[in-house]
RNA sequence: GCCCGAGUGAUGGAAUGGUAGACAUAGAGGACUUAAAAUCCUCAGACAGUGAUGUCGUGCGGGUUCGAGUCCCGCCUCGGGCACCA
């Protein structure tokens, strides 16, 4: 740019557009109504801001670029809403805060100050009435409500990451902080468990989030990457039973009987298995006694290493006083609706007759395996109960849903899962099923631990487990080399022809995707012939069968599993939305009431991070739960994932100053769904899919009318620096948009950041300080040409008409390259004649006006006209006009340009083979040829074959 | 490895299967100027030729077609996404 020096007086683009941009917003040029008569209504949006201070090329290209296309439609007689906000909450916040001094809140709103002006001297037409800001209070307060909405739809669930659990600390323990599986600083064993986190169920969406995808106008590669990123794989769920038959003790509780549903149908259920099942009737079940069911328990059956034993409620303590008493390990206990102490709201019965002790330490060198299964709905024990004799044994828990609470129902599958005990492996080639050698567990798979007592070489898989366990992900990532252990003495059966194959357990084996285990064929799958290679298993070359019937022959099940997971929105962190969660004396999570909301995020808080939630040391938010839910309630302390709040933002947009509703039906009815989304190509995967998401939970709850919110999006791609890199300080190509307005324009940074290529591909396109240099020749010119106007020139050039055609056309495709060079191709002409009509320029300045707003605004007004350029139509094309008389068409011989002629248009074919033919030029070219064939295809293209 | 997308002058980029390189930048020459900048005019894919013109030319190799940057097959390179996903 050194060699450009703009002419002060010939366009002052400095006060033209500060004159412009006050007096627009004097005149609200720009404010937005709901709904215009006659006028339909147009929601274009791109992806609001995080308001990390100056703006830069980036936000100019993301935003004046589709400013553009806002204003073009408006001109096309659609009432256009283009609104701007930021996305408030998030990291950068906390950061710049502890980094600057300061709180996150007050930086926040000082950079959203500093960026709107910014964004102003764009002079695009954003109406600010509109503006939201995500973590205002007003704003957040939907954003809790929708989530206690979705509370209540089952949406939000707690409960599902693993974590390594300290239990004498009760507390999550970072990877770090594990040493040799024992807790850092207390020796406790570390175990693995499920932490309760808020959850959102995206999965259940999968599927349509997939499906959907079909019918939107979106660019191929979201819809590639979204798909991929979701990752259904069709396939069959089989189970492979094991070889191994067990004796199993079923315990019943208090007030019961074997003769009840639950214990008959599981007897029966277990012996179809072979297994085989001894139901003990336990005596006086309505005034139970220690001494006399265990004994009766005891005399049932010969306990030994065959023996899996279950107790359910009362009958879980008889079940672990057993074991405090027998003189050789079993292979497992079973506890379900189970308890260790008799704290009941009532005294129970058995409250004084059984003792409430337990001597864990014999109980669990006497069994192979224990396993807690509870009812997540379960009226008879508390929750306080539940983690009481987790905590006795030191045994996660596993939560399941019963059919009935406390597992009352008739049949109970959930128990006959935790009872009957086989491997179900997930496969897309049920076809093969024939052909497989052996079985894979993830060596984190739950069966593992409690085959153990059964394995002939405990210590090397133990071993193994360790290693997998010191591995880091992406060790697990690099190392290709298949690695893993047999489980000697387990062997499963293949049911579709009862073979007996070995069990191994290895770490191309993922404990979350599917079921953790396969069903290998070495014959037909890539990984398992490798691993058969390294470890020397047979490879079977057997036909494949049908799919779907192999599937329902053996059992199994067609099932679709998928690589996305459930969405984890807690965060340990101080700047975001709180969790409008409380948490009642008992320790169970209740929704903050619609009343109470916004939930505000308290302001008394040290947010310097340490790994613990900084909300946890607000008073004032300990205090604020007490005095409204009572003594002994808690709040939640952690905070959401900033992509929540920006999952529903284009809706408040709409209403966004509403108080009763996150926006009203009638105004959701008037803009909703979006009309055109443009945003950048790094959202893809998460906040498109989280925000479709979001959109369809909504809808299901019957809130909005959209199953998908956007109809049109487009992606963009980068402005880098001038050396073709992506901007960065380091590289020292960073542009900075500020210098170049004031030096050139804001209308000739816009237009330049047009002009560069096609919008809406995902292409980088590098900035060219000499070529803005041209796009602001290109203005200069423009204002020149006022010099042409005169009244005494009537006629309207033939390119005018062309121009607007092709424009038109442009702007809808988004190719806002090759509209203005079409405005450069008309000034060109012009250039060349003497005079132009006041009509053509007034013409000219309106196609100019989505591009360069204030410029053509400035123009306009010198013109005498008296209303603003920006309230015009957008000019319309005479097809009349555009007709040419003649035409030059090119003559082929054999496919190579050999002349050109001039012709007519309409002209016959017979004649334009005739002129063609007696072409001086092409008369040399055929010279005495025989001509074979004469191909015209009208006004494109004459071609000779010889 | 798998799945997408893209390869056109010195550069950004134009081209419903029909005159490849519009428009712009950079470049060369000229006009204006004491001079420079700015502005205006002209040239400009490569090679050969004083020239008219010819030959070649859209990553590479084939193919379809009267005609291919564009469609098909096989590669190469670059960019993006996913990745031991059963």
């Amino acid at each position: 740019m050194k060699k450009w020096v703009y002419m002060k007086n010939l366009y002052n683009h400095v006060e033209i557009e500060k004159k412009w941009q006050e007096k627009w917003q004097e005149q609200g040029l720009y404010k937005v109504q709901d709904s215009v008569s006659e006028k339909e209504n147009f929601y274009q949006l791109v992806e609001f801001s995080y308001p990390s201070g100056n703006l830069h090329v980036g936000h100019w290209y993301a935003f004046s670029v589709p400013d553009i296309f806002a204003r073009y439609k408006r001109m096309q007689g659609f009432n256009v809403l283009y609104p701007m906000g930021f996305d408030a909450f998030g990291l950068p916040a906390e950061n710049a805060a502890i980094k600057f001094g300061g709180d996150p809140m007050s930086w926040t709103y000082k950079q959203m100050d500093v960026m709107r002006e910014q964004l102003k001297s764009m002079g695009a037409m954003f109406d600010w009435d509109k503006e939201i800001v995500s973590c205002a209070p007003e704003y957040y307060k939907w954003t809790q409500w929708m989530f206690t909405q979705f509370l209540k739809k089952d949406l939000v669930y707690r409960a599902v990451t693993k974590v390594n659990w300290c239990p004498k600390d009760q507390t999550i323990l970072a990877n770090e902080q594990v040493v040799d599986n024992k807790c850092e600083r207390c020796g406790s064993e570390v175990i693995q468990r499920d932490q309760e986190q808020w959850m959102l169920r995206i999965t259940k969406y999968a599927d349509r989030l997939i499906d959907d995808l079909d019918t939107r106008d979106w660019p191929h590669a979201i819809k590639e990457s979204q798909k991929n990123w979701i990752g259904r794989s069709e396939g069959s769920e089989i189970d492979f039973s094991f070889t191994k038959k067990y004796t199993y003790v079923l315990l019943h509780g208090f007030q019961g009987s074997p003769n009840e549903g639950k214990y008959a149908w599981l007897k029966e259920e277990l012996e179809k298995r072979g297994h085989t099942v001894v139901c003990p009737v336990l005596p006086n079940t309505n005034s139970p006694k220690e001494i006399e069911q265990v004994a009766t328990a005891l005399d049932a059956v010969a306990y030994d290493e065959n023996t899996i034993v279950w107790g359910h409620s009362l009958g879980s303590v008889v079940a672990m006083k057993v074991l405090e008493k027998i003189t050789k390990p079993i292979a497992g206990l079973i506890l379900s609706g189970a308890f260790c102490s008799p704290d009941f709201e009532e005294d129970k019965i058995f409250k004084d007759t059984f003792t409430w002790d337990f001597d864990v330490k014999k109980i669990k060198s006497n069994t192979g395996f224990i396993k807690i299964i509870q009812d997540t709905a379960d009226d008879a024990i508390t929750k306080k109960q539940m983690s009481e004799i987790e905590t006795l044994l030191n045994v996660p828990t596993r939560f399941v849903k019963a059919e009935l609470p406390h597992f009352d129902a008739e049949k109970e599958p959930e128990l006959l899962k935790a009872l009957d005990t086989k491997i179900t492996v997930f496969t897309t080639r049920a076809d093969t099923l024939f052909g497989v050698t052996y079985v894979v567990l993830a060596p984190e798979h739950a069966l593992v631990q409690q085959l153990l007592s059964q394995i002939e070489n405990k210590d090397e898989v133990l071993a193994y487990i360790a290693d997998t366990k010191k591995k880091s992900e992406l060790d697990r990532q690099q190392s290709k080399e298949k690695t893993g252990v047999q489980l000697k003495g387990v062997f499963v059966i293949n049911p579709a022809n009862n073979e007996v194959v070995p069990v191994w357990i290895a770490d191309y084996v993922l404990a979350g995707y599917g079921t953790g285990a396969v069903m290998a064929v070495p014959m037909h799958d890539e990984r398992d012939a490798e691993f058969a290679s390294v470890y020397n298993l047979p490879v079977l070359d057997r036909p494949l069968v049908d799919k779907v019937e192999i599937t329902n022959k053996v059992g199994g099940r067609l099932v679709s599993t998928y690589r996305l997971r459930d969405w984890g929105i807690s965060r340990q962190r101080y700047w975001g939305t709180p969790i409008p969660i409380v948490y009642d004396p008992e320790g169970i999570a209740h929704p903050v009431p619609d009343e109470h909301l916004p939930w505000l995020l308290p302001t008394d808080v040290d947010h310097t991070p340490d790994g613990t939630a900084p909300l946890a040391r607000s008073k004032e938010l300990f205090e604020r739960t007490e005095k409204i839910f009572g003594k002994g309630w808690k709040p939640e302390v952690e905070t959401m994932d900033t992509f929540v709040d920006s999952s529903w933002y284009f809706y408040r947009y709409v209403d966004n100053k509403n108080n009763e509703a996150f926006a009203s039906p009638e105004k959701m009815a008037a803009w909703m769904p979006l009309d055109l989304y443009m945003g950048g190509a790094e959202h893809t995967t998460m906040h498109l899919l989280y925000s479709r998401f979001w959109t369809k939970a909504l809808y299901d709850i019957g809130l909005v009318q959209d199953t998908e919110a956007y109809t049109v999006r487009r992606n963009r791609g980068l402005i880098l620096g001038p050396d073709g890199n992506k901007m960065s300080k380091s590289k020292g190509n960073v542009i900075d948009p500020d210098n170049i307005v004031k030096l050139l324009g804001a209308d000739t940074v816009r237009m330049y950041l047009a002009f560069m290529g096609p919008y809406g591909v995902t292409t980088n396109y590098p900035w060219d300080p000499n070529g803005v240099v041209g796009v602001r020749r290109f203005l200069e010119r423009v204002w020149k040409l006022q010099e042409k106007i005169s009244d005494t020139v009537t006629t309207e050039t033939k390119q005018l008409h062309k121009t607007i055609k092709k424009m038109t056309e442009d702007i809808e495709e988004f190719k806002f390259n090759t509209a203005i060079s079409q405005m450069m191709i008309l000034t060109n002409e012009w250039d060349s004649i003497e005079n132009i009509s006041n009509t053509e320029y007034k013409t000219l300045l309106q196609l100019l006006a989505p591009f360069a707003p204030h410029i053509a605004e400035e123009l306009w007004y010198m013109l005498g006209n008296t209303s603003s350029i920006h309230l015009e139509s957008w000019p319309k094309y005479d097809p009349t006009k555009i007709i040419d008389s003649t035409m030059t068409l090119p003559i082929q011989i054999n496919g190579k340009l050999r002349g050109t002629i001039e012709v007519a248009i309409g002209t016959a074919k017979e004649e334009i083979e005739k002129l063609a033919l007696e072409n001086e030029k092409i008369q040399q070219y055929i010279s005495g040829q025989q001509v074979k064939k004469i191909i015209v295809v009208e006004s494109r293209v004459v071609n000779i074959v010889l």
